[in-house]
RNA sequence: GCCCGCCUGGCGGAAUGGUAGACGCAGCGGACUUAAAAUCCGCAAUCCGCAAGGAUGUGGGGGUUCGAGUCCCCCGGCGGGCACCA
C-alpha cells in the first residue's frame, strides 16, 4: 500500500505540487520561535485586549497520547484565532508532575521519581513542540519544581493564618500488609492491589482545607458562570448539595456507656430533609464509625463483628452505595420526639455515611427508598404518612415501594392534613418549641482532606513539637524540600522512614521536633497553576500586577472527567487566594469547554490477547464486512468495541508516529474535522488519511493557480458573473467559519472550508482577482487549524510579504456580498413537504402564497380541499392547512 | 446505587421549532494510465415505482404544535463522576 511517506518518482511537475510537511513544519516552528510570535509580557499594556487561553496541563506519564493532541489542538485553534482577532493572547504550558505513578515507577524499576518525571517531561515537551502549538514555552514549569511547590507552601501557610486550614480525624483505606494508605483506585474488590490483603478503614489525623466555609458562595456563584456548560454547573451544584431540613435530637431511653473514656451518650442527633415524615419512623440507624456503634461494639461481639465488616468495605462512596444494604440491631432504643411513650430500635447500617449530616438517620421506610429496602429486609414496620393526591386514606397501602412524591400528611397527629412543604415547617416549629431539634441547612460538600502519606508531593510545611504543638515552618525556611536520597524498598511513607529528614528543631522553642511527613494531594498543585503562569518566576506565589491583568482565564479547555473536583478545588483556591490578598477575583475560569475522549476500535487475538492496531491487517469478507488478521500470518483477529484509548486494551495510536507519517497539520485537521469537540471522537486510519489528502489538495489548489494569478493587492471589486459568484462564496465562507470558530463548532468550520475548496476548484477561467482573493482567504481561514500549511501557502501567494499568517489579522466579510437576491421556500401541505418555490427576497406574502398554491405538486396535494390556514415563515417555509 | 450527559444513512456528523442527512470517510460507476497509485467527474437514507411521484425515517413509546432531530413525560442502551488516579 502506498502512503504519504513513500517518495514517488514521477514527472517533475507532480513532484513540485506536493507539500513537503517534513521540511515545512520544523521550518515554520523555528520561524515563529525566532520572531517570538507567541510571547506576551507579564503585565500587558493598558490598551491591550488580553485573552488567556489555557488547556488543562498534562501529567508527565512519558508520552503524549491522542487525548492530549485533541486538547492542545482545540486550545491552539482558540489561541491563534483570538490572536488574529486582535487580542494579546497568553497561552502557556506546564506539568502536573507530582503523583502516584512516579512512586510506582520507583518501586517497580528502582528509578528515582524525580529522574523519571523530568525525563518524561523532556520527552513530552519535544512531542508537543512538534505539534506546532502557539505556546509561550518561556512560562513553562513543573509542579514538582521546588520553585513552584515552595510558593505553594507559602500559600498553605497563608491559608492557615486565614483560618482556612484545620486538622481533623478522617478515615483512609489501609493496607495492613504493605503498611500503606491506598488510593481508591488501588483497592480492587476490597483488597490491596499489590499485597492482595483485605483493606481496612483506619482513622488518621489529617490536614484539611475548609472548603465548606465557601459552600454557599461556591453554589451561588455558579449562576454567574455564563460561559460554562450547564451540565458542569449542575454537577457542581449537586456535589455541593445544599439541602434544607432539620437536625433532630433523639433521646436514648437509657444512657449508653461510651466506648472511649468519655461521658456516656444520652442522645443521637440526626439530620433529615423530611421532618414531615417523623410519624412514619420505624428505626434509627447510625454509621459504623459513629460513637454509638463503637459503644455497641464494646459490649456486643456481634456488633463488633458487624462494625469490623463495614470497615473492610473501603472508603469509596460508590462501593458503599452499591453494596447490599445490611444492618445490625444494637439493642439500644430512642424515644420519639412527638409520640409520648413510643420508642424505636437503633441499628448500625452500612449505607449510612459518617461524612454526611451527623452520621445518623431516622428511618421512614414508607417514604424513602433506601429505608424501605432496609425495613423490608429486616422486617421492620412500614407506616405510610404521606397520602398521594386523590388516594383514599382508609384503603391506602404502599405497594412494594416507598412513596416519595407530594401529598397530604396523615397518621401523623398534629401534622395531619398538611401538605408536605407546610408539614416540614410545622414539624420544625414543634421540634424547636420542645427543644428537640432545629431547622437547618445542610451541605453534602465536605472539607477537603489534602494529606497524603506519600513521598512524591509537596511537603506540608509544619513541624510537630511536643511542647509547642503544631508549628508553621517560618517563611524564611521555605521551601521545605523533598530529600533526594529516599528508599522505596521499605513499606510506608519514605518521608516518614527517612533516617534524618523529619528530625528538626522546633522553630518556636528550639527543642528537637518532628517535621510533618504528609504531602499535599496533587489537586492542590493544580488548583493555582493557572495563576502562577502569569508570573512564573516570581519569588512570591503570584505578582499582583500580573494576575490582576491576566486573570481570569478567558478560555479553559479540558476533559469532562474534571467537571467536579479539579474545577471546584480551583474555585475554592481562588477564593482563598483572594482572601489572603494574592488575587482580586473569585472565579478562575470565565469560559470553560469540556472535550470528549478519543476512542479507537479494540482488537483481540484468538487466544484472547489484546492487540495493538499496528499488529493487525484488514481485509473485506465476501459479504462486504471488514475482516482482520494478524500481520505477517493469517491468524484471525476479533474486531472489538470502539472505546476510550487505554494502555490495557492496547487500542492506542501514538501521536508521534502519526506526525512522522502525515505531519502535525494533518493530525490537527483530522481531530477538528471528525466530530463536535465536546463528544467522544473515534480515531480511524481512513479519517486521518482523508485529512492528509485534503491538506495536499489545498496545496495543489494554490500552487497550480499561482502562474495565472494577478499580482498581490489587485482589487476584486466590481466583479460580475463567475467572479462575483466566487467572491460571494469567499465572503460567505469567511462569515460562516468565523461564526463556527466563535461557537467551538470546529467540525462545521472544516465542512465550510471543504465546500469553499470545492467552489474554488469549480470556478471558471477569467476570475483572476476574485480567485486570488479566494485563495488568500482560504489560506488565512485554515491557519488556526493547519498553521504550518497556511504559512507555506501564504509564502507562495505573497512571496514579498514580510508578515507571517500568524501575525495577520482575521478577515472581515463584505456585507454586500453576503446578501442573496432570491430565496428558496419549502411549501408544505399539512406539514408535509410538497414542493419548493424560488422567490425574490423582498416578495410580499400574497405573491408568495399565490406562487406556492400554484405549484403543480402542491395543487395535487390540496386536491381541491378548502385552505383553512396559510402559514408563512419568511425565508423558510409556507404551510397550507386544509 | 446516586448525580450528569449522549443516541440522526454503512460510518463521523449538519440542521435559530420550519426542505432531515450539508460536509467528510468508506462504497459504487466513469475519466486519465500499458497497469496500479495519485488525481478529476458522477451516484448514493430505506422501501415501492421505468419515471413522475409516493410511503417510511433522527434509540423505543406517548404528548404539545399548522409543523418536532430540536420542547415535555416514560422506557432502553452507552459513557463520565462519586471526594486518595490524574
Amino acid at each position: 500500500m502506498n502512503d504519504a511517506s513513500t517518495t514517488t518518482r514521477r514527472d517533475s511537475h507532480q513532484q513540485e505540487l506536493r507539500h513537503d510537511f517534513r521540511s515545512a513544519e520544523p521550518r515554520w516552528q523555528a520561524e515563529w520561535e525566532r520572531r517570538a510570535c507567541f510571547a506576551v509580557p507579564d503585565v500587558p499594556p493598558a490598551d491591550a485586549k488580553k485573552y488567556y487561553v489555557l488547556e488543562m496541563f498534562p501529567y508527565p506519564s512519558g508520552k503524549i497520547h491522542m487525548g492530549h493532541v485533541r486538547n492542545y489542538t482545540l486550545g491552539d485553534v482558540v489561541a491563534r484565532y483570538k490572536r488574529a482577532r486582535g487580542h494579546m493572547v497568553m497561552h502557556p504550558m506546564g506539568w502536573d508532575a507530582f503523583g502516584l505513578p512516579a512512586e510506582n515507577a520507583a518501586r517497580e524499576r528502582g528509578i528515582h521519581p524525580g529522574t523519571w518525571t523530568y525525563q518524561n517531561i523532556a520527552n513530552m515537551r519535544a512531542e508537543l513542540k512538534r505539534m506546532g502549538l502557539s505556546i509561550e514555552w518561556a512560562r513553562e514549569f513543573a509542579t514538582c519544581d521546588a520553585e513552584y511547590y515552595g510558593q505553594q507552601q507559602k500559600l498553605f501557610l497563608d491559608f492557615h493564618r486565614a483560618g482556612l486550614v484545620e486538622r481533623k480525624e478522617s478515615w483512609v483505606n489501609w493496607d495492613p500488609v504493605d503498611g500503606t494508605v491506598l488510593a481508591n483506585e488501588q483497592v480492587i474488590d476490597g483488597r490491596g492491589w499489590r499485597s492482595g490483603a483485605l483493606v481496612e478503614k483506619k482513622q488518621l489525623s489529617q490536614w484539611f482545607f475548609s472548603i465548606t466555609k465557601y459552600a454557599d458562595d461556591l453554589l451561588r456563584a455558579l449562576e454567574g458562570l455564563d460561559r460554562w456548560p450547564e451540565r458542569v454547573k449542575l454537577m457542581q451544584a449537586n456535589w455541593i448539595g445544599r439541602s434544607e431540613g432539620a437536625r433532630v435530637r433523639f433521646r436514648l431511653t437509657a444512657p449508653v456507656e461510651a466506648a472511649a473514656p468519655q461521658p456516656p451518650i444520652d442522645d443521637i442527633e440526626v439530620f433529615t430533609t423530611r421532618p414531615d415524615t417523623l410519624f412514619g419512623m420505624s428505626f434509627l440507624a447510625v454509621a459504623a464509625e459513629h460513637p454509638l456503634a463503637a459503644a455497641a461494639a464494646a459490649r456486643d461481639p456481634q456488633a463488633a463483628a458487624f462494625v469490623a465488616e463495614c470497615r473492610r468495605m473501603g472508603t469509596s462512596e460508590a462501593t458503599i452505595e452499591q453494596a447490599e444494604k445490611r444492618g445490625h440491631d444494637t439493642g439500644f432504643r430512642v424515644a420519639h420526639p412527638f409520640i409520648e411513650g413510643a420508642s424505636f430500635p437503633v441499628w448500625i447500617a452500612n449505607f449510612v455515611l459518617m461524612e454526611y449530616g451527623t452520621g445518623a438517620i431516622f428511618g421512614c421506610p414508607g417514604h424513602d427508598e433506601r429505608d424501605y429496602e432496609f425495613a423490608a429486609k429486616y422486617g421492620l414496620p412500614i407506616t405510610p404518612v404521606v397520602l398521594p393526591p386523590g388516594a383514599d386514606p382508609q384503603g391506602f397501602a404502599l405497594e412494594g415501594a416507598a412513596y416519595t412524591g407530594e401529598g397530604t400528611i396523615f397518621n401523623s397527629g398534629f401534622l395531619d392534613g398538611l401538605e408536605v412543604t407546610a408539614a416540614k415547617r410545622r414539624a420544625i416549629e414543634a421540634l424547636e418549641a420542645k427543644g428537640q431539634g432545629t431547622g437547618l441547612v445542610n451541605w453534602r460538600l465536605r472539607d477537603w482532606g489534602v494529606s497524603r502519606q506519600r513521598y512524591w508531593g509537596c511537603p506540608i510545611p509544619f513541624i510537630h513539637c511536643a511542647a509547642c504543638g503544631v508549628v508553621p515552618v517560618p517563611d524564611d525556611q521555605l521551601p521545605v524540600r523533598l530529600p533526594e536520597d529516599v528508599d522505596f524498598s521499605k513499606p510506608g511513607n519514605p518521608l516518614d522512614t527517612h533516617p534524618t529528614w523529619k528530625h528538626v528543631a522546633c522553630p518556636s522553642c528550639g527543642q528537637p521536633a518532628r517535621r510533618e511527613t504528609d504531602t499535599c494531594d496533587t489537586f492542590v498543585d493544580s488548583s493555582w497553576y493557572f495563576a502562577r503562569f502569569c508570573s512564573p518566576r516570581a519569588a512570591v506565589p503570584v505578582t499582583r500586577e500580573a494576575v490582576d491583568a491576566w486573570l481570569p482565564v478567558d478560555q479553559y479547555i479540558g476533559g469532562i472527567e474534571h467537571a467536579i473536583l479539579h474545577l471546584l478545588y480551583s474555585r475554592f483556591f481562588t477564593r482563598g487566594m483572594r482572601d489572603t490578598g494574592h488575587l482580586a477575583i473569585a472565579e478562575p475560569f470565565a469560559g470553560l469547554f469540556t472535550q470528549g475522549m478519543v476512542t479507537h476500535e479494540s482488537y483481540k487475538s484468538a487466544d484472547g490477547r489484546w492487540l495493538y492496531p499496528e499488529e493487525v491487517e484488514f481485509g473485506t469478507a465476501a459479504d462486504g464486512s471488514r475482516t482482520a488478521t494478524l500481520k505477517g500470518g493469517n491468524a484471525p483477529v476479533t474486531i472489538g468495541r470502539v472505546e476510550a484509548m487505554s494502555k490495557s486494551k492496547r487500542n492506542t495510536v501514538d501521536p508521534g508516529a502519526i506526525i512522522d507519517r502525515y505531519g502535525a497539520d494533518t493530525a490537527r485537521w483530522f481531530i477538528l474535522s471528525d466530530n463536535p469537540p465536546e463528544r467522544d471522537m473515534e480515531w480511524t486510519e481512513a479519517g486521518v488519511a482523508g485529512a492528509y489528502r485534503f491538506s495536499q489538495r489545498l496545496y495543489r489548489l494554490v500552487a497550480a493557480a499561482l502562474d495565472g494569478l494577478p499580482p498581490a493587492g489587485t482589487g476584486a471589486e466590481g466583479a460580475t458573473g463567475e467572479a462575483k459568484k466566487l467572491r460571494q462564496a469567499t465572503h460567505r465562507t469567511i462569515a460562516a467559519v468565523t461564526e463556527a470558530l466563535d461557537s467551538f463548532a470546529f467540525n462545521v468550520a472544516v465542512a465550510r472550508i471543504h465546500e469553499f475548496a470545492n467552489a474554488i476548484g469549480e470556478a471558471g477561467e477569467g476570475t483572476g482577482a476574485a480567485k486570488r482573493e479566494a485563495l488568500e482567504a482560504i489560506t488565512r481561514l485554515v491557519a488556526p487549524m493547519m498553521p504550518h500549511l497556511a504559512e507555506e501557502l501564504w509564502s507562495l501567494l505573497r512571496p514579498d510579504e514580510t508578515a507571517l499568517v500568524a501575525e495577520l489579522p482575521w478577515l472581515e466579510p463584505d456585507p454586500a456580498l453576503l446578501r442573496a437576491e432570491t430565496v428558496t421556500l419549502a411549501v408544505q401541505v399539512l406539514g408535509k413537504l410538497r414542493g419548493t418555490i424560488e422567490v425574490a427576497v423582498d416578495a410580499d406574502e400574497a405573491t408568495i402564497f399565490a406562487l406556492a398554491e400554484a405549484e403543480e405538486n402542491v395543487q395535487r396535494s390540496i386536491a381541491g380541499k378548502p385552505i383553512r390556514k396559510r402559514i408563512h415563515v419568511p425565508g423558510r417555509v409556507v404551510n397550507f392547512v386544509v
